[in-house]
Order: structure tokens, then C-alpha cells, then sequence
DNA sequence: TAGCTTCAGTTAAAGGTTTAACTCAGAGAG
DNA sequence: CTCTCTGAGTTAAACCTTTAACTGAAGCTA
């Protein structure tokens, strides 16, 4: 069974992504790192729950929005709930859930942070890319995270 | 100073390409650690020596090639090292310089490794994407990287 | 030649992530 | 009612990555 091998143009685009992939989320740690203090994960943790009904999730609807394992999730909430950004606490409806939600200096947090984050991300991203390229992104990636989904 | 807030549109394109950059890359090293023992940027490593003149580089240049930093490449070809599958040695022409190259079983590593990557490639990107959003793809990440870069 | 500077590369420590094992709440079967 | 099963969440250990400090080679200046 011969592997189907890529084209040289194949290659070509595989490196480009390949360097996009390994390059992207470390510039936007950096930015926030530098500017706020916290990881880039962690802003999209806070940013993921202020946009929530009550600023509160579940730990597990948290993970699958924020793309992160539970582990993970669990490790990075302990650390913002030191700096009072979150507080968690059972379910009162089923007590295997845990809801995180937003204190008010979480919330202040992303508050104070979202600007640079977005100027980063029109700088890094929207400002090179026409619309017609933003769209086709768009769609690229949906269809990419489909396959892994579907795993 | 009014931040520039993301459109809807732009915040849909956003949160696609952040699952796409959380993802990939996992999915890649998924697949590598389950067929070949390794992560994916071992390989990555072993197959950018693999395609060097006299399969042998530069650490420095290889770190560039790799988009890694160079401790991180300091530490992983260390442990290439004690597969026999990569050998480091001053460069003879530059005491300064120390040159990586892959030896025959690490070439034989990256032969056996390569067409389970490739089909992983395949599945995941260029099957679900036409030839044009192929092309799309090439572009937008060599203009994101271009930016990423330019810092 | 001594001493300063620069830069490639390594090493050590701190922090983050993953994998596997564990805890615990609720649902369902007998 | 109790036993088992399932699945959410946490914890611990191994591993990986980053940041900062260190080593050592070559070049430059006096």
C-alpha cells in the first residue's frame, strides 16, 4: 500500500500551516504575558465565562468551548480562583457538575484586557487577510476541526 | 483611544481559527505517539535533517527551519541523541557552531515514520479542502507568519 | 597578548500540560 | 435498599517548554 505522498504544492502549504500552528499561539502568549500578566489560555478561560448567562459554566461545558482537557481546565481555574477571578462551586441542581463563575475582579480583568488582545489579533490576523481571505479562514478551519471532532 | 472591537463575523472567523490552532497540533501529536513513539516535533526535527545536504545542519539553523527556540531544540536532540538517531559534533570549519546529523537509523526512523504522517496530513487538511481553499490556505499563513515575523 | 564583546549552545529552575489513578454523586438493576 | 456502573472533576507523576543564567569559541581593540 503506497502512502500518498504530497505534491510539492502540497508541501509548500503543509509548512506554511505548520509554521501558522507553531508561531500563532505563542505571539498571542507573548502579547498577553507581556500586557496583562496571564497566559493566553487563561484569557480565553476568563473571556469564555463573562460571555456566559450569570458569568457561570460548568468545568466540562467550559473545557469543550475553551478546547481544553478537563485536567487542564482544573489546573488553570485553581490558579485563577487564587487571584479571586473565579470561584467554583457544586452544582446545587447535580452535585457531580462544578460551576465556575466570574467574580466581579475577573470580569474587571477582562475588561482591562480585551483591547490589547483584539488589536493583537486585527494586527496579527484581520489587518493582512481581505475579506474574501478572512472568509475563506473561516470556512478552512471549520472544515479541518470537523475531521479532528470526528475522531 | 476606542479599541478596535472584532465584527460577528470576524469573532466566528476568530473562534474557528483558535479551535483550529489548539487542535491541529494535537491531533498531530496524537497520531505520531501512537504509531511511532515520538511527538510530532521530533519528527518534524528528524525529517528537516532528513532533507539537509549530508543530512546535517547547523543547530541554529535547524532551530529557524523548526520555528523552535533554541533551548527547546538543545533539550529534544538530546534525547535524539540517545536513540542513535541524531549525532552532534562541533563544527570542524566554526568552533562556535555545533552540527546535527541524522545517522542511518534515524534515517531509517523517519522512512518508517513518514507515510503514517503524511496520511494523517492528508485526512486531517487536503482531503477536506478543495484545491482552492488549498491555495487560500498557503497564503493566509505565510501573511500571518509574515507579520509574526516581522516583530 | 590581554581583555572585552558577541553570539551559539547548554544547563537549571520554574511553570505548564498530559496521562493515569482516584474520588465522589447520581442512575439503574436486582 | 444495596450494588454496580457511569461520568465529572481533582490530584499526582512524568514529561515538555520557557526563561534566565552560564560556558566557551571567535573577533576585535589596545
Amino acid at each position: 500500500m503506497e502512502p500518498r505522498w504530497l505534491t510539492d504544492e502540497q508541501q509548500d502549504t503543509w509548512r506554511a500551516l505548520v509554521g501558522l500552528i507553531l508561531r500563532l499561539p505563542s505571539a498571542l502568549d507573548t502579547q498577553m504575558r507581556r500586557d496583562a500578566g496571564i497566559s493566553h489560555f487563561d484569557y480565553l478561560v476568563l473571556s469564555t465565562l463573562s460571555t456566559a448567562p450569570e458569568r457561570t459554566m460548568r468545568m466540562s461545558e467550559l473545557a469543550a468551548e475553551a478546547e481544553a482537557s478537563l485536567p487542564r481546565l482544573s489546573q488553570v481555574v485553581a490558579k485563577l480562583e487564587k487571584q479571586d477571578w473565579v470561584r467554583r462551586a457544586p452544582d446545587p441542581a447535580d452535585g457531580r457538575y462544578t460551576l465556575a463563575a466570574l467574580t466581579d475582579t475577573g470580569w474587571e480583568k477582562v475588561v482591562a484586557t480585551a483591547p490589547g488582545h483584539v488589536d493583537e489579533v486585527q494586527r496579527l490576523v484581520f489587518d493582512v487577510l481581505p475579506k474574501a481571505q478572512q472568509r475563506e479562514l473561516k470556512e478552512i478551519s471549520r472544515r479541518v476541526t470537523r475531521v479532528i471532532e470526528g475522531d
